[in-house]
DNA sequence: AATGAATGAGCCTTCATTCAT
DNA sequence: TATGAATGAAGGCTCATTCAT
């Protein structure tokens, strides 16, 4: 936990940055908006961070940290590469699906971000795309799967699917379950399309 | 063609526009700049877009035009759903591999919107995203891909898929070829990771 | 008639410009509206009007003309110096109750424009303010007005007032009859409020 | 007193706008020109006024107060309807007289506003015209006025021939007192021009 | 640590005017 | 004369950031 001493100003600030984001997207959000959200003087939010910006991928780090965490949980738990492969899936889409102002945070306000601050985010997303990685890794030795696997090529491949599913329903006014494309997904992952 | 007829002027400013915004991000280009870079004064660009934003959607819809033509022809000529799907991954990684500000614009700097933007470039991208839906239906009627594929679900994965890849790629640097992803790329839609 | 010679669409910009100051004010009328309103190109208007504010000072001039007519025959018909008074005042609220365009213009409008402006109206309205001096000389003359009258003072005060009646009467929304007050104000400027 | 309680700069950026508005006319000054004058910095401006032309209101509404506070002294100690009547002649002229700045505010400036403007200017000058018609009401009852005096009438001519001459003594440059006109303008208030 | 009034750089957009045709 | 596309100066307003208290 990198952040457990954090004071509790700090921890308002982010929440009420998040809801602030989600609510108008980071352009749009004025430092003064989260300053009252958070329910502290405009000024405060500059003892605590350096930019505007800051806010926003340190939102991002704080969710992030947690989301991993639980992605850990899941994998140590896990009986195979596959199963370990589902419950990563499983994670992706019900954490956001039950959490949409973090949903749009993710799909939505950190992209609107220039490059610079992108490789950030991406350095952070890091983390997680390891972990398919390994997984990947590890499926790889134990036989289950193909050992011809570009495992730097299809961890994208994995990501960014899920990332675009997810998106897709957000935009669309999340009109069905998202949990319900599990199956579907691991299916895809796992045997492709052709017969 | 529906472009064909739209004044020189509007293609030279839609240029200077895709220059500037692959340099500096949309909201930190200045419209005086586009301007400059156009060759036209200021308010002329006012002639021909109404906001500023407006030049962004313009671009993009412009340049998607163009790509979906490519798609399309390619399509026609391909003699199988998988042949089709290959052609597709091709052209979306080699155009944007041979057009770096068009990789911009589309990787960085479309996603730098807010979601009413976000819908308008997602109908957009519709056409392109109904294109895949195309060929997976062939490829199910034909008996090549599997009976009981989720198109919806899987164009959204193959979709996202290949734009988490150029992205990566995009964002590390353009360090690899990008087209030397095609085949494992197309590997993993048609087979997954299972052995 | 100084006008008489002056091209159709001379007089068109002018009706076009009548209209759309009465509707938006000076300072919100653009020149392309009046264009528009008058069926003539942007350009064309500045072949007949220097700047914008010309058109402004000669619509007033050019009906302020045709006022001023209406007085001088009016006041050569009357009978008496009194009878002369009435029928300016009757001529100034009727003319404006029936015109709207003309009364917004007059009490509105050319009250939006600089001090210079101001002096270049105060210049053509001297005609109409001369015209009550005189007739205020007249009855001096004849003995049915005092003789110690300050006529370059009480000119004033008879056209201050007329003109801010109808001003009141404008803002007002036009509720009430304009020319039912030439009765109850003449009878203030013959005997004043005192019994 | 209601705007006792405002900070110094509110009046301190006032101050700046009398003198800015007075030299160049409301359109042509700029806010920077005015926030300079008052030793502020731009910004600060839209702390204490929401738009440009609320600067041009609050002024009026700010020394229109000051002035209503003067007549209403100058009516209770008056011994007489007549004698207030004269005193608001008084004062109305040579404030004006005194404070070229205020005359150039009243008479020039705030009438160069657009229709909805004026309807608020015009609520504001309200109280000054009641004031005027309390007078008239007073002088009915007590027998020095006509019976049959229309007071809703008479207000505005007074009004309208006082506003007048101080406008036309603006405009021809000061070149005379203001204040001698005062006899005058009573005596013709008075007795009209009918001998 | 906390405040919030004050700052001032920055920029999109309008629109009167021009000029090549 | 007439056009209308093109110009480009100009300025009101926002808002991230600072700093005296």
């Amino acid at each position: 936990m990198t952040s457990s001493k954090k004071p509790d100003k700090y921890y308002a600030i982010l929440e009420g940055a998040m809801k602030v984001f989600a609510e108008n997207g980071f352009h749009k959000s004025q430092v003064s908006r989260i300053a009252k959200e958070a329910g502290v003087a405009d000024g405060t939010i500059y003892l605590y961070f350096k930019k505007k910006e800051d806010i926003l991928t340190s939102l991002f780090q704080e969710k992030l940290g947690e989301l991993v965490e639980k992605f850990n949980r899941a994998v140590d738990e896990s009986s195979s590469a596959k199963d370990a492969l589902r419950k990563i899936c499983e994670i992706h889409f019900s954490e956001l699906e039950n959490n949409i102002h973090m949903a749009y945070l993710t799909q939505i306000e950190l992209r609107q971000s220039d490059l610079e601050l992108r490789k950030e985010i991406g350095l952070a997303l890091k983390r997680y795309i390891i972990l398919i990685e390994n997984i990947l890794e590890k499926g790889k030795l134990d036989g289950s799967f193909r050992p011809d696997l570009d495992v730097k090529l299809v961890r994208l491949l994995i990501f960014g699917g899920m990332d675009e599913v997810v998106t897709s329903w957000l935009i669309s006014g999340q009109k069905y379950s998202l949990t319900a494309q599990v199956g579907p997904t691991l299916d895809f992952f796992m045997h492709g399309i052709e017969k």
